[in-house]
DNA sequence: CCATCCGATTGGATCGATCAAGCCTTCCGA
DNA sequence: TCGGAAGGCTTGATCGATCCAATCGGATGG
């Protein structure tokens, strides 16, 4: 097979310089109508493709963005992340982006992995995954001026305006919210909350929500609804002991809102078909077992990440340049997928 | 900041030419010792990479791995790939490689994507995973040339030992026999097996394991054995379906041995706790409701695919040039993972 | 009719690394 | 003493694309 065809053939090939090529694929409006055709179909009949590593080297950019690759050792909700790269990886493509991967073992090293595929220019910028309170992650990047957004809000004080942390999230409070009302709108009165330990960005907020819609309902007081709430780590049997201790302090349970599917399929187990319960993320199990969840637009929310990114240009990745607050960050409301629970009934019966 | 130290700035602090300091990197055999510490003592202080795309574009090598990330709709089983990722992630950066992912609609899209990662000189060979009989993919890369290893059997006549072909399985007949063997010792005599419609040379292979270590056992017939297997698509519902049908049978059935978790988990759900189970995959629902299962080393995987995609000189992405058959193809063993099934039964409780 | 201007196009230089030769020592045996 | 070889290091050329300054052609204005 013989070599592949650079910017040089094409011209050749088009009767113009290398240079026209280069204006036809990275600045069309600088080239005549006419020319631009003849280059394009120059660039066809050769089957013509930009060298990329070339492309890098003279422009110091890559195109490329990196993502960590968590061990994942977090169970169900594994396969949440896992859409997302998904997700990432065709908007990406989309937009004319690589995702590349790379692992970690903790924060400090994720940190080392940062300079070392920057200073090798092989990827312009990060996506994080699972932010938490003053990651120190965040503030390397800041201060080393690579473009970054999260895939979580920072939960900081002031963090969460900084103008140089693009973010995009989900809407838990939102979530949780929707979720409480299916469950009230479907007859239950005394709908509990499952969740985790507080402080949690992500949990503090999910609860909220939920107490929200029961707050709105006025039925409860503050004090029955404090009674109707009960953490434990994220964990199918930390669920099961969480809810046969709620259930064993004589409080009255008709439904359960639950702040991961991993927390309602543990209540699920242990309480079987006879109250209703919606989990978070809507994974595969959810699905196999027919338990409504709540789930996250992860194509919007790559998509958002991109846009932020990428700046209002367009063209390249530019970090936080951009001033308008819409430009910032984004949130991104879920919605319930009601299902109608069938498979655990079947196991109790 | 000022800008990044190159060879050149490396070689004027110690002293050396640029040249040198590239040998040192990359041919340090070439170099005299003293040289060596010289010039590593002048990285160390400048902190010096190098720069991935001039390298790239010199050597034509882009020391990155592509693989294309599924749509992902098989349900449970998702958890899989993501693990598989991981490990080739980190396997692969001890091996001074990078992954890059892409995603692709069908085959003959996977394909253009292939086409246009190489051209790019985006990535130097492939992973693949989800090998079919005349996958068209695995040709298309044989006839170009290009470095590729599967994650699974090519199960066409010839072509698993066709020398161009590399790649790197899970002994899955081994994997049910042992689960197998697993039931018997326990305690069950009637083992039931329920697996994918033939023919699926993965789904072949593992009810060949199963039989094997029935057969052994010497207890049943040829014809029992034949009236204890049953087949689904892989799918939770399917499972219960099918494993109602062969109850309704009238055969007697003290254990199955399933060829995946989704599978064992569809006749947890309709038999409950009376019989033992054991999965494949040990994916995160088999921990969470306790369900044995068989477990893939993926780190072995992961470690193998790239083992041969490198060949024995361990310099760079070289494909099938190798001749001797151990470094065509590797078949690692699985090994199960024994649960004291708990979950399900409370739930029937 | 010539000077000016502007958009379209061109050739030289460059990004950072490696390849391929070539140069300078040093060391050996004739 | 000298030819020759080998080791250790240096210099010129190169990979493919883009940046920059210069050039070209045609239209315009004085």
């Amino acid at each position: 097979m013989s070599p592949l065809p650079t910017v040089l053939d094409v011209g050749r090939v088009a009767g113009v310089s290398r240079q026209t090529v280069s204006n036809v694929l990275n600045s069309p409006e600088l080239v005549r109508p006419a020319t631009r055709e003849k280059v394009e179909a120059a660039i066809a009949e050769l089957g013509y493709r930009p060298h990329a590593s070339a492309r890098r080297l003279r422009t110091q950019k890559s195109s490329t963005l990196g993502i960590r690759l968590d061990p994942m050792t977090n169970g169900i909700s594994g396969s949440l992340l896992d859409r997302f790269l998904h997700a990432l990886t065709e908007q990406a493509d989309r937009r004319g982006l690589r995702v590349m991967l790379f692992t970690a073992t903790d924060p400090d090293d994720e940190i080392r992995q940062f300079a070392r595929l920057r200073d090798g220019a092989d990827v312009d910028g990060f996506v994080l995954t699972a932010t938490f309170h003053e990651d120190p992650r965040t503030e390397w990047l800041i201060e080393h001026d690579v473009p970054f957004v999260t895939f979580g809000r920072p939960w900081g004080i002031d963090d969460m305006n900084d103008p140089r942390h693009l973010w995009v999230d989900v809407d838990g409070h939102s979530g949780l919210r929707d979720a409480t009302r299916h469950l009230l709108a479907s007859g239950a009165e005394n709908v509990a909350y499952l969740g985790w330990p507080s402080p949690s960005g992500t949990g503090d907020d999910r609860r909220r929500g939920w107490r929200e819609a029961m707050e709105a309902r006025g039925v409860l007081s503050a004090a029955q609804l404090d009674a109707l709430q009960a953490e434990t780590i994220d964990d199918v049997q930390g669920a099961r002991d969480a809810i046969r201790s709620l259930i064993a302090t004589g409080v009255r349970i008709d439904a359960v809102a639950c702040a991961s599917d991993s927390l309602a399929l543990g209540v699920l187990l242990e309480v079987g078909p006879t109250i209703a319960v919606v989990g978070y993320d809507n994974t595969p199990v959810a699905g196999a077992i027919g338990l409504s969840s709540i789930e996250q637009p992860l194509d919007e929310v790559a998509a958002g990440a991109l846009d932020l990114l990428l700046g209002d240009g367009g063209r390249g990745i530019v970090g936080w340049t951009s001033s308008s607050a819409d430009t910032r960050h984004r949130l991104v409301t879920p919605h319930l997928v009601p299902r109608e629970r069938t498979a655990i009934a079947g196991a109790a019966g």
